[in-house]
DNA sequence: GCATGACCGGACAGGTTGTATGGTCCGGTC
DNA sequence: GACCGGACCATACAACCTGTCCGGTCATGC
């Protein structure tokens, strides 16, 4: 008998922006599989209609809060891959951009990495993902390689698009371990240091 | 009313084996956290009761499967621990020993990982396995550290249990994902090689 | 013969998901 | 001023799940 309208507090559009907001928020103290939906429409004072109204299920929030966090990452690479000069000035700051980017989405990207296996469609964002750092890579690894005999050289025999990927692979192992706290890579120093170590080695040094 | 023995085919002392057995299979198929206890306990042929008389839950069972299979891993990396000669070489057949130990438990491994950080028990028990293979990675490292000046003069300012623990988790990243199929490191040829070329070009080359 | 340990079916409380139903409010339109 | 449709809500539901508890059955050993 009750449906009055919501004071219109939240400045968002709407309950999807809400909800959205919700997850997001719930995500700091909780983990994303132990969380209901239940609890995200409480929280966010929906009504669990409207929920699956604007969304097929908790997994759909998580990914849509993904597609968001992940926009910049692609902007925090960029200089890296287009950059003429020194890789090794330029690879690191990629990789400390990382580190920040990481560091202010800990929580959603924690959550995708932890639930990627479990849902499909999770799934293929996250590989999308992935490739599209893994193709950046590339491009300028081979970049690189026409440009400087040495690189041309180190490289010679080694399958680029591999290496390429598993670099990418191990950034995301390590950020991750970051935003859970392991040690060391919990200390931002070390992590960023010794992922440049590990990307400069294998390609330039 | 039916109480009946089941008959004696199942080799095994007991149910604890039997009920171990099935999952190992039933991960064969299914991913672990679509498997609920209803489906394994039916598989096993075991009670409900009798299910959680041997067992907290499902995770108990694939803790104890995880220990087993890691059990042969340590074995595995043993010779590149304690050769004297050529890391190179040993280094190679190391990962390419860890490559065969994953493809043949590769259910079970794949099951761990994509599990542990769900789990409080699960995680512990990765973290450490985890930590004994960087433990072992360091005592090598620091070996041919002080054997050869080379590698002293390359490792030089480096942090070697952080360099070591980052091998150790691409590692556990490259083949887990060759255990998914994703490509490329679904061809073991070329996940050996990469990953031998990451680990060399990090400490020695 | 009888106690005991190993094991069963079945039932239960409490929690989960996704869907369906019917009703309330609002900002328009005629 | 009557009316409509969109946005939204509470509630109920079927179909799972998990862990726990119970009374009953069987084989063995004493």
């Amino acid at each position: 008998m009750t449906a009055r309208r919501n004071e219109p507090e939240q400045s968002g559009t709407g309950l999807r922006e809400r909800i959205l907001d919700t997850l997001r928020e719930l995500l700091r103290e909780r983990t994303f599989d132990t969380l209901s939906v239940a609890e995200i429409i409480t929280a966010a004072g929906v009504s669990r209609a409207s929920f699956y109204f604007y969304f097929a299920g908790k997994q759909a929030v998580l990914a849509e809060l993904v597609r968001r966090a992940v926009g910049a990452g692609h902007e925090a690479a960029q200089p890296w891959v287009q950059a003429k000069a020194s890789p090794r000035e330029t690879l690191r700051m990629g990789i400390d951009a990382g580190a920040g980017l990481w560091q202010s989405n800990a929580a959603v990207l924690r959550a995708i990495v932890e639930s990627w296996a479990s849902d499909p469609q999770l799934r293929e964002l996250w590989l999308a993902q992935m490739a599209t750092f893994t193709e950046a890579a590339i491009t300028r690894i081979e970049a690189d390689r026409r440009a400087d005999p040495t690189v041309q050289a180190r490289l010679d025999g080694v399958d680029v698009p591999a290496l390429a990927a598993s670099l990418t692979w191990t950034g995301e192992r390590l950020y991750y371990l970051a935003a859970c706290g392991v040690p060391p890579f919990d200390d931002r120093a070390v992590l960023v240091d010794t992922l440049t170590h590990l990307w400069v080695s294998a390609l330039y040094d």
